[in-house]
RNA sequence: CGCGGAGUGGAGCAGCUGGCAGCUCGUCGGGCUCAUAACCCGAAGGUCAGAGGUUCAAAUCCUCUCUCCGCAA
């Protein structure tokens, strides 16, 4: 069971072993407004690609699902950033439990977005949990766990990435040692859990009271998608890419300080500059920021803001 | 029929109250320099997304189509 990008690489995984996938739940398709098509996730796209049963029911704890995953009889169920929570009757339901693949060294960060706040807090490493899953969110005996390190500008796609071939290999791991009766289970450490959210619109905005640090490992937590953004003017425009430089600046946070070649376009920011790499205006693609610094043409008193402007 | 932005030489943009297609950058050639991503000189490169229409004349006005993207869901 899993959605998206994340749960892929278990899904792969899994498809490559020995072992027999008897069914795929995932959530149900999505209707993407612009062009009002419904877009089913990518675990749905790569489930039928391999030919595997597919199922996406709105409530996975409701009757006729349970039934329908009754007959499959899994001996296991694995599950992967699917979001939704299961219940009791699910849980108990296969004869080896429920497995979740969890993207963080839990208790820490257990919710909906390990990976991301990782990066965010500016963590130098995070790691991969593969859990016995309870009724509780994130809480279930811990089997496995490796650690990872993260890397200074590593933005949110490049970690997921790297973490979901870890945690592929590591549910592969955790399977031969249940089926040869020999898989840890221990406790979680209540006492030193954290949590994380399901990100929301507002935690894309760039708040430029932040300091420099703060800035840009929000910036890389969550690019290339959906990448935070900022106000430039009134219109919004996200920012992918950057460096930091630790330095004095005195200016106001946000201003743009002017573009070095090979370097990017340097903006003041509290405790250094920010130096953007790739941007993505409203209503364009994503490109260099030179480019798009270069076609701004007048670059006198501009300057990046938390709200609109004008 | 949810709202909106955009498609112009390799890149990013201007031109859009109609009249020989321009800017910044890149590329190529040459020069200056101990040297350079700096500076100077020069060159190549565009059926202005596509189709139709209005006009003496359309990138520029009208109609339709395609593509990309932001917001909202």
């Amino acid at each position: 069971m899993g959605s998206p990008e994340f749960a892929l690489f278990g899904l792969n995984a899994l498809a490559q072993s020995h072992h027999e996938i008897v069914g795929v739940v995932t959530r149900e398709d999505k209707i993407k407004g612009r062009k009002k098509l419904p877009l089913p996730t990518v675990v749905k796209t790569r489930s039928e690609e391999l030919g595997l049963k597919v199922f996406t029911p709105k409530n996975p704890n409701e009757g006729e699902f349970l039934e329908e995953i009754k007959k499959l009889n899994a001996d296991i169920i694995v599950v992967s950033a699917y979001g939704k929570i299961l219940k009791s009757e699910i849980l108990a339901m296969p004869k080896y439990g429920v497995m979740n693949i969890h993207g963080s060294l839990l208790p820490l960060y257990r919710g909906a977005s390990p990976i991301n706040s990782a990066i965010k807090n500016g963590d130098t490493k995070t790691g991969i949990t593969i859990m016995y899953l309870d009724e509780g969110m994130d809480e279930g005996d811990i089997c496995l766990k490796k650690t990872l390190e993260i890397g200074e500008n590593e933005n949110f796609d490049s970690l997921r990435d790297r973490m979901g071939a870890l945690g592929g290999e590591m549910l592969i791991e955790a399977l031969e040692l249940i089926e040869k009766g020999s898989a840890p289970r221990i406790r979680q450490r209540k006492d030193a859990a954290t949590y994380c959210n399901l990100m929301t619109r507002d935690d894309e905005l760039i708040n430029w009271q932040q300091n420099l640090g703060e800035i840009h490992n929000h910036i890389r937590s969550i690019s290339p998608n959906p990448g935070a953004f900022t106000y430039f003017g009134k219109e919004p425009i996200k920012i992918l890419e950057t460096t930091k430089e630790f330095a004095e600046y005195t200016g106001k946070p946000g201003e743009f300080l002017g573009a070095q070649k090979n370097q990017g376009v340097q903006i003041g920011a509290n405790g250094g500059y920010l130096w953007l790499i790739t941007v993505k205006p409203a209503g364009k693609k994503a490109m260099k920021a030179l480019d798009w610094y270069r076609g701004l043409r007048n670059t006198e008193n501009m300057k990046f803001t938390n709200e609109p402007i004008e």
